[in-house]
DNA sequence: GCAACCATTTTTGTATGCAAAAGGTAATCG
DNA sequence: CGATTACCTTTTGCATACAAAAATGGTTGC
């Protein structure tokens, strides 16, 4: 696992200025611009994309100085990332990206079940014309996606599941689905072996195909057959654990120490 | 709707001794008693059981110094109610008590309809007979509710979900569970007339029966009605809405001005 | 060489200070 | 009399300050 940590960058020490509220022109959106939700939005793209890998630290001030805020915003987006499952915040100890245990995997993946049969029997036999044919594209991207690396896939994988819940107009489901999903990024960041999910691709097809002729029922099993496919494939996957020990045993083994 | 505000208390201003972690001996518990966590906990109680009513204001330094700590900790606190749904929070203008729309309330009990059902399914013939006990005297305490306060029976009727939820022994599906039922307790505050939850307490023990005996097509199909019928009673009950433009229109009938 | 102890440095938890924004009130103009 | 503006107050958004806790590193004793 990556024991790694942030390092300061040296120039620091600038005085920051105190800017607030800037509203650059180019900022048409009406989502909530703040700077705190910048931060977040920042590290959470950081952790879900595996720059920042499962188990490093996350000092407050050296995240602060690299986006040039203080560390009363970054910690505001850290205990909010931690909420959502992304980040473990010890008490007295600070921040590392979430390294979720095999456990605590499959717990989200039970919940996402649940959510993700909500999601297509809302939407079996509902989309637009248009819908299909955004999720059609999506799935195109993905099987281009297919032969470059794996952190591309899981992405596109992730993402056409977001969609779908965008699709149900629910914000509550969409921001369930979002975090589920996020955290199984983490998890296969983790544990699965290499294009363990290649195969998902036709999976996502034989979805969409029953949502279009509006089975919610044959949505849903299949839905529930996809999900199970990636956990098995990912999670019980006997050779994929990268836990600790199991990463140092061999080297262990080869230098004369105890690999017990 | 009471657009009523905390007012200071205007003994103020006792210069705050910095205490960090005094770590009271008699919590013994596990769980992160932080002090955030503290004034988190503290404004979740007292907007689940309307000692805050939806829409009230909540100003940062008052509650700060009704609770003894700075702004920073019931910011915090406060952005986390927000991300729950239990608060509102605007831009530049503060935070109130959530006040959830008609809308708002339907994706609330849509996505919950799902996660109930993902808890009995899971629950369904794998409950130990203590825990049915459990659940049993529960429901019990709900029957003997239900002569007082329609708040108590809103409470107990929601913690009848959670405890069910807890049962799974899934932290993420606990969390939701929560989530969406302390939610629904404010949409019941808002709109559901007096009286309107209480033919649910039997809907509680032919779900109990249902888990009991390990059918869980039928549990689900119990939980599903009952949650429907929730949300009819309340919420599409035609003369439940307290939505201030029906509020004021008998008044404003009386008086000449234009109801409509 | 290894464990225990103390000094030093880093990092967290929390309060406070200050500028921008919103809200309110009084004065001004139509 | 109603709308507008100028001024003041309150409240938010954010940075910073400082003490407690943990991590680090070096020294000593064994």
């Amino acid at each position: 696992m990556s024991s790694m940590k942030l390092h300061k960058t040296s120039d620091a020490k600038r005085p920051r200025l105190k800017q607030r509220s800037v509203e650059v022109a180019t900022e048409k959106e009406t989502a909530p611009a703040s700077r705190v939700h910048s931060v977040y939005r920042t590290l959470w793209r950081a952790i879900v994309e595996q720059a920042l890998q499962p188990g490093m630290k996350l000092p407050e001030d050296t995240i602060g100085e690299q986006l040039g805020v203080s560390r009363t915003l970054v910690r505001e987006a850290l205990s909010r990332l931690a909420i959502e499952g992304l980040v473990e915040l010890k008490p007295n100890r600070g921040a590392s990206v979430a390294h979720p245990t095999i456990e605590e995997a499959r717990e989200v993946f039970d919940v996402r079940c649940g959510l993700e049969r909500t999601v297509v029997s809302m939407l079996a036999g509902r989309l637009s014309a248009q819908q299909l044919k955004i999720l059609d594209a999506h799935v195109q991207l993905e099987e281009a996606a297919q032969g470059r690396g794996g952190a591309e896939s899981i992405r596109l994988a992730g993402e056409f599941h977001v969609k779908l819940a965008e699709m149900t107009g629910n914000a509550l489901l969409q921001r369930y689905i979002l975090e589920v999903s996020s955290r199984c990024t983490l998890v296969l960041a983790i544990y699965s072996r290499p294009h363990s999910s290649e195969c998902a691709v036709s999976e996502h097809r034989q979805i969409i195909a029953a949502l279009r002729v509006g089975d919610a029922n044959e949505a849903a099993r299949l839905m529930e057959h996809h999900l199970q496919a990636v956990a098995t494939r990912a999670l019980l996957a006997p050779r994929a654990s990268k836990e600790i020990a199991d990463l140092l045993a061999p080297y262990a083994e080869g230098e004369g120490l105890r690999p017990w």
